[in-house]
RNA sequence: GGGCUUGUGGCGGAAUUGGCAGACGCAGCGGCCUUAAAAGCCGCGGCCCCUGACGGGGCGUGUGGGUUCGAGUCCCACCAGGCCCA
């Protein structure tokens, strides 16, 4: 890399021998590295282990792992990593019991790819990329507790995850308690009849009685039924995007116009039996709890709208001439007065009864036709706000509970059957689709709600709240009510009836848990010919991956996954896969499960892996739990802080979350929430250039001076962009570290700005933070003889300063502000340099400060100034108050708000004292004259403002 | 379309509860050192105007309004960029 700044940053044959250069960084800092790794000062301490001290300040600092990639690090990564290494080195040099951990998050989609593509094992590929990000990392001298380091695709490791999935499997949600509790619990509430069975097959929490059975009356395959549908892991048929000719299913993102985004193969929508996790469950304390977690406003308010908890009704319709209702679940039953017409989803059951014996009004041939097209498209599609609604008239017709009004039932794909009902009422006056596709059929549109006085609406449809209006029947009048009101009079109305209640609704779907790919945990489940599913007992965890020979998906019309391919595997017996003799004989045969589960499992409790990395009998042991998230006087539990990308603002989080609360109701862990603080850092962005047309330019083909394409002589402008192979603005970190050394490199990503902005790499700053180290370095040491250069006596001055930059980085760092706490050490160095250098008890202070920053010279400078300790874990210098303030202080004085001159009173002067000064200054007793100011306002110790008279 | 977020010199950015806008760094300019250059060190630096100079004045934190003795900071409206959801 070619250097971009002024600064020589390699030492050439006249540079001073002893000057602080790439070569230097890059001879002391690996130096260091092997101290700190051979004296495991980084290393945290476990109750139980001879070192712990049970009285230090715990503090388990964690970044998001990452997922290693053959291209290895980009200097996007380190960002967050620096922060939390500063503060984690700061909390250890102020005596806390740092946990600062590393880890992998290495199942995933990238290495099957490339397997599918050279047929290299996964495992390979990614313990080959995990060697290259763990020598990246170390090279920035992180002060991570390596010991504690794993991947989540490690045996100790996913036997655990496994585990955990079998408490999930083995437990069920008790609304009436709010939590989960072991299945056991449920079948002897069963047995005791306290809990029953209802007509559907449900259950419910009262005791048998004439339409109720009790439990023992139902045979084998009911009871094991009901508590298969209880488990808080669960099979469940969903619809799918399946692609045959790429033999996998697809996320909704993956589908675009009915055809795989990769390939355009035709993918088909269809029933699939899949693993599922009740999340849903816990949507209401997912949701509430959020209000007690230090984390940023947009991520908790974007958790919020993910759950998407509504207030609405459900509201039963009766369809003409026939026994059919149609229940709806809507957000404004105040609206109900305006429904013209109703519309189904066209998976709604309804409908297929409807094409097995069309009314007369109805063309079954378009309905037939629509239905199937439907069926392919995406739900994202379908959402699409487009103008030309599409929909089809079924030849049925309901009518409006409250007007009497008949209302045909229409199908369209804007409704989904995933939401509420699959139906709705339709409300054309108040609702934008409802009112589009009534435009388009020529549906009647009635206006129920008047708009506040002065709002304005493009259509004429307003969709806010206002005043009910046209809304009176023989049942009920809610005219003139405020749409609060007239939701609450409609859902007492609706009960009254025994037509409908108020019901909460969530957005919130239940997390569909297994995919159809190989590089991922087995799920540790087995299957039986007649349809049970039965666990492995833990003794026999971990369910290892079998090996394949060819990780090309089949191309099959049914979803096939692929660990199918491991025929002898696959088809087993209980005893060989280690389910429990007492369940199920040993030579009963069995097939395994061959879903595996998606990439966000190993990352949904790794925090507490950490913890207790090696244990070999739990998953965390339950004192050491207690210590390191458990809750304690100063916080409510919870990792005490989690840096990472706001990208996993939503998912990962709330998987996690979802995880721990799983945990903590069945007592494996004693907090309820995973993650106490949580700070995002921000985007790290490029320069790039465009073009007029608006068209892209990869940075080598500019001028950066003249802001001229080199080819075309075309002026382009500056802009900024995300780093891309395609734009050639992607930097390596091994380079920067090659050229300026590791501590330079640290220090240049932390000065760029506040840590959660998104903000530009400019390679040519860099020197400014590297000059800095080299003022530094010469404070230090004689550029020419390399020996010590220090004063005999403190300069006052540079002694006031030292404690004012000490107290500005003391109080910067547990902010995460370390751009000023940087700029406050620069300005020290700055004045340092001036006064004529530092005494060897200055210096040593200096070098603490500078340590969790950049951490090699520290220990360097420390290490000539004597000391046969190591600066990483020398305490942090304090400072003294009285030393920040100076006698006396300089004031600004305003006339009406304009500076026009200033004033230097002692520091303790009061109010009258500083007026009289004020008034007593020369240039402002000019601009006064004669008259006596109106008013004088005076904040001590900033300003004097005067209002002349 | 909705939600969140950000607009401060040529660039990155700084500025407790409203209280001297532009700390610190980059780029730039001048000086010292040097045969010369680089490096280093010292200094200058928002824009405009008056002045030979010393000094002084006006305008300035995306735009327009408002509150206030005083607004980058608070309120209203608008414009532009970024991220997420649709």
């Amino acid at each position: 890399m070619a250097s971009q700044g002024s600064v020589q940053t390699m030492s050439t044959a006249t540079t001073p021998a002893h000057r602080y250069c790439a070569e230097l960084a890059n001879t002391i800092e690996p130096r260091w590295q092997a101290a700190w790794a051979d004296a495991s000062c980084f290393a945290a301490h476990n109750p139980g282990d001879a070192s712990f001290d049970p009285t230090a300040e715990r503090f388990f600092c964690m970044d998001m792992f990452p997922y290693p990639s053959g291209a290895g690090l980009h200097v996007g990564h380190p960002l967050g990593y620096i922060g939390s290494d500063i503060i984690s080195r700061f909390k250890r040099m102020n005596g806390a019991n740092v946990l600062h951990p590393m880890g992998w998050d290495a199942f995933g989609l990238p290495a099957e790819q490339y397997a599918i593509q050279t047929g290299v094992h996964p495992r390979e590929t990614t313990t080959k990329a995990i060697g290259n990000f763990r020598r990246q990392l170390q090279r920035f001298g992180f002060s991570y507790d390596w010991s504690r380091e794993f991947a989540t695709i490690d045996e100790d490791y996913y036997r655990w995850t496994q585990w955990i999935w079998l408490q999930a499997f083995g437990a069920w949600y008790d609304d009436d308690a709010r939590r989960a509790r072991p299945i056991d619990t449920l079948i002897t509430m069963l047995e005791a009849g306290e809990a029953s069975i209802d007509a559907r097959g449900q259950l419910a929490r009262r005791a048998p009685d004439d339409t109720h059975r009790h439990w023992r009356d139902l045979d084998a395959d009911e009871q094991r039924s009901l508590l298969d549908n209880q488990r808080l892991a669960y099979l469940a048929e969903q619809t799918v995007n399946w692609c045959p000719k790429l033999g996998t299913v697809l996320a909704n993102e993956e589908v675009i116009d009915g055809r795989s985004e990769r390939g355009g193969h035709p993918v088909v929508r269809r029933g699939l039996k899949q693993w599922m996790f009740r999340i849903t469950a816990f949507a209401q304390r997912l949701l509430d709890e959020l209000d007690e977690l230090d984390w940023p406003e947009s991520t908790r308010t974007q958790q919020a709208e993910w759950i998407g908890r509504s207030e609405g009704a459900e509201i039963r319709f009766t369809v003409d001439g026939t026994d059919d209702t149609i229940d709806v679940f809507t957000t404004r039953p105040d609206t109900l007065f305006g429904a013209t017409f109703m519309v189904l989803a066209p998976e709604h059951p309804l409908v297929e009864r409807v094409l097995e014996a069309p009314p007369s009004d109805c063309d079954a041939t378009a309905l037939r036709d629509y239905v199937e097209t439907a069926r392919n498209r995406s739900d994202v599609d379908r959402m699409a706000e487009k103008k030309d609604k599409t929909g089809v008239f079924t030849g049925l017709h309901a009518s409006n509970p409250l007007t009497g009004a008949s209302m045909a039932v229409w199908v369209a794909d804007y409704v989904l059957m995933g939401y509420g009902h699959g139906a709705i009422m339709a409300v054309p006056g108040h609702d934008d689709r409802d009112n589009a596709f009534a435009r388009r059929f020529d549906l009647p549109i009635f206006d129920v709600v008047q708009a506040p006085d002065g709002a304005e609406t493009d259509d004429g449809c307003w969709t806010g709240a206002g005043t009910a209006i046209n809304s009176s029947s023989d049942t009920l009048s809610i005219d003139g009510m405020s749409t609060a009101d007239a939701k609450a009079a409609v859902i007492e109305w609706a009960q009254r009836e025994g037509i409908g209640s108020g019901v909460t609704n969530w957005r919130l779907r239940d997390w569909l848990f297994s995919r159809q790919r190989y590089w991922g945990e087995p799920f540790p489940v087995v299957h039986t010919a007649d349809g049970g599913t039965y666990p492995v007992g833990d003794a026999a965890l971990p369910v290892t991956l079998p090996n394949i020979d060819d990780y090309t998906p089949g191309e099959h019309d049914d979803p096939t996954p692929l660990l199918g391919k491991a025929v002898d595997w696959v088809d087993t017996t209980a005893g060989e896969a280690g389910v429990d003799p007492a369940v199920l004989a040993p030579d009963t045969p069995v097939r395994r499960e061959t879903n595996t589960m998606p990439g966000w499992a190993g990352s949904c409790w790794y925090y507490l892996r950490y913890c207790d990395p090696h244990n070999t009998e739990a998953f965390i042991d339950p004192e050491i739990e207690q210590y390191w998230v458990g809750p304690t006087a100063a916080s409510k539990g919870g990792v005490d802080l989690y840096i990472g990308g706001a990208e996993h603002a939503v998912l990962h989080l709330l998987y996690a979350r979802f995880w721990h609360k799983m945990l903590f109701d069945l007592g494996h862990v004693t907090s309820s929430e995973p993650f106490r603080k949580l700070f995002h850092q921000g985007l790290l962005t490029s320069f790039a250039w465009k073009r007029a047309d608006g068209s892209l330019v990869p940075v080598d083909e500019v001028d950066e001076d003249t802001a001229i394409e080199t080819a075309s002589g075309e002026m382009v402008e500056r802009i900024i962009a995300k780093m891309s192979k395609s734009l050639r603005n992607v930097v390596n970190p091994d380079d920067v570290i090659a050229e300026y050394g590791a501590d330079t490199f640290r220090l240049y990503e932390m000065y760029m700005g506040p840590l959660d902005a998104s903000k530009p790499w400019n390679t040519r700053d860099i020197v400014g933070v590297f000059r800095f180290l080299q003022r530094a370095w010469r404070l230090a040491v004689n550029e020419d003889s390399g020996e010590l250069m220090l004063r005999e006596t403190a300069d006052d001055a540079v002694e006031r300063q030292l404690h004012r930059m000490i107290a500005k980085v003391t109080d910067d760092i547990p902010k995460l502000a370390f751009n000023t706490a940087i700029a406050a050490m620069i300005e020290f160095v700055n004045t340092a340099t001036q006064a004529g250098g530092l005494t060897s008890d200055q210096l040593n202070r200096f070098a603490r400060v500078l340590c969790p920053f950049a951490p090699h010279m520290a220990e360097e400078i420390h290490h000539r100034l004597g000391a046969d300790d190591l600066c990483s874990i020398a305490p942090w210098p304090t400072f003294d108050p009285a030393m920040l303030q100076d006698d006396r202080i300089e004031m600004p004085v305003q006339i009406k708000g304009k500076v026009r001159g200033r004033i230097t009173v002692p520091a303790d002067a009061d109010n009258a004292a500083i007026e009289a000064a004020a008034l007593a200054d020369e240039r402002i007793a000019d601009l006064l004259g004669d008259a006596p100011p109106r008013k004088v306002i005076i904040v001590a110790g900033k300003i004097v403002n005067i209002i002349p008279g």
